[in-house]
RNA sequence: GGAUGGGUGGCCGAGUGGUCUAAGGCGGCGGUCUUGAAAACCGCUGUGGGCGCGAGUCCACCGGGGGUUCGAAUCCCUCCCCAUCCGCCA
């Protein structure tokens, strides 16, 4: 979330920021209670600087009747003040409310549009799309040919969206992990596995809305857990509540989770195969760093999207995304887009996002620089490694051969401990 | 899951209803002394917020939330976490 000063010392900018990104949020509603609580907050200081004195006093009184008359006194004000602070926790509770709904400020290049049409794209990977002397297969076609995957088993045991990866797809499952994992390790992010699951208060602070209608997210039943839709909720919770010294920054991580979501209201949008489930694993990339070190860190993150995918021989493009399409914490975002010739486009397999201090905000993560005075709020950053679902997608269709086979891409084939998937004769 | 003991400032640690304005120590910063350093001694040393041009000043914070009371680190309820033991388990 934005500070609370800054939205009423820049009412304008917040406002304009918010029509960019399609938010509707009544701003103008926020300053004025804003206003509101911090009249309200001087009365009840007041008033417990009184009763904090006339309890002091209590204690020092010798004479009994001098005592219950203070006494009187003090339940009196405290009574006044307990009215007035239900007041300000009313007026708190509702500018909460309102303050995590208004979104972050938008980078200055971030492209303005309402949605995805509106994303720039700004260059491709190093593979160029193949062409096909043949009419290829969607992954779905291929997955069935090769008995890669089981949609329908999936279907039954936990429903629509559900997959048993079988096969050759699971080592490819483990070698992109493998492959992922080790590339950012020496790049110096730690490793991790995180949680599959988090408290609310975790996924909130991280910008997700564990209930509700449109929510994205599935949640356990009596518990304040839910299942994370990626490793980024867990990976910024990590740290949260703690303040650290700015040396130690910035701190980069990879981590390993299992990605749940509910895809409420996508039905219909590219839902066939495995292009949108519901659930999928996922090597994550997280990093704090100092405010002045995010723009770069968030190219960084970019840079190793590519290294990964040109790594793979998956041809891409990487795109700005538009304010619209920016979400509530970021402040930019790339995509990286895997051509995906089954379906004959682009298809997101990647996102980094420089969130700012949003996040950490609301997960009260600090940094502390020697010798000065207060802390700051660091800047988080996430990115997408590798999101396995997504990434069989493109290679089952960008590798298919001729013959009906598949290519398994050369840094995996130690891993997959093959050059080829080859079709079951039937 | 059961039992017990815990959670206090950057760290260790005292504190069971009112000079807590949180002792003491360690660490850190500044100073005195010294050729320099160490030691010793003296002073300062948390976070967030309000008001003020400012020196300042006030409010809140002792794991989170709620309660009792004129007054809570301290008493009560509840949740979370940590330690140890027991049970169960891959």
């Amino acid at each position: 979330m934005l500070d609370r000063k800054f939205i009423v010392d820049h009412c304008e900018l917040v406002k304009q920021n918010c029509a960019n990104r399609g938010v509707p949020v009544d701003v103008d509603r926020f300053v004025e209670l804003e206003q509101r609580r911090k009249a309200r907050q001087v009365e009840v200081e007041q008033l417990n600087r009184q009763a904090n004195e006339i309890s002091k006093s209590i204690g020092k009184a010798k004479d009994p009747a001098e005592r219950e008359a203070r006494k009187e006194q003090g339940r009196q004000l405290r009574g006044r003040t307990q009215a007035l602070q239900a007041e300000l926790e009313q007026l708190a509770g509702e500018l909460d409310t309102l303050q995590r709904r208004i979104p972050n400020l938008s980078h200055p290049d971030a492209p303005v549009g309402a949605d995805d049409q509106a994303n720039l794209e700004l260059f491709r990977g190093k593979t160029p799309p193949a062409t096909f002397a043949f009419p290829p297969l969607d992954h779905v076609q291929l997955a069935e040919k090769l008995d890669l995957v089981d949609f329908e088993s999936g279907a039954g045991v936990a429903g629509h969206g559900f997959y048993f990866l079988k096969n050759e797809a699971v080592l490819l499952e483990l070698a992109l992990q493998r492959y992922a994992v080790e590339l950012l390790a020496r790049e110096g992010f730690t490793p991790v596995t995180t949680p599959d699951l988090a408290r609310n208060e975790v996924l909130a602070g991280t910008g997700y809305i564990p209930r509700g209608p449109e929510t994205q997210i599935y949640s356990i039943e009596n518990s304040d857990l839910s299942l994370v839709a990626t490793a980024e909720i867990t990976l910024g919770g990590m740290l949260a509540g703690q303040t650290l010294d700015a040396e130690r920054l910035p701190l980069k991580f990879c981590g390993i989770s299992h990605c749940f979501r509910t895809e409420a209201g996508a039905h219909g949008r590219a839902t066939r195969g495995l292009y949108r489930v519901h659930q999928f694993t996922k090597v994550e990339m997280f990093a704090f760093t100092r405010p002045e070190q995010s723009e770069a860190m968030l190219d960084h993150l970019r840079d190793m999207e590519c290294r990964l995918f040109d790594g793979l021989g998956l041809p891409y493009r990487v795109v700005d995304t538009a304010t619209g399409d920016l979400g509530g914490p970021a402040y930019r975002k790339f995509d990286l887009e895997a051509w995906m010739p089954g379906r004959g486009e682009f298809g997101e397999v990647t996102s980094t996002s420089n969130c700012t201090d949003y996040q950490a905000r609301r997960l009260n993560i600090r940094f502390r620089v020697k010798g000065e005075k207060g802390t700051r709020f660091l800047h988080t950053l996430n990115g997408t490694a590798i999101a396995i679902s997504r990434a069989l997608i493109a290679i089952l269709e960008n590798y298919q051969q001729a013959d009906g086979s598949v290519l398994i891409p050369e840094v995996l084939r130690s891993w997959v401990g093959k050059e080829r998937i080859e079709g079951v004769s039937t």
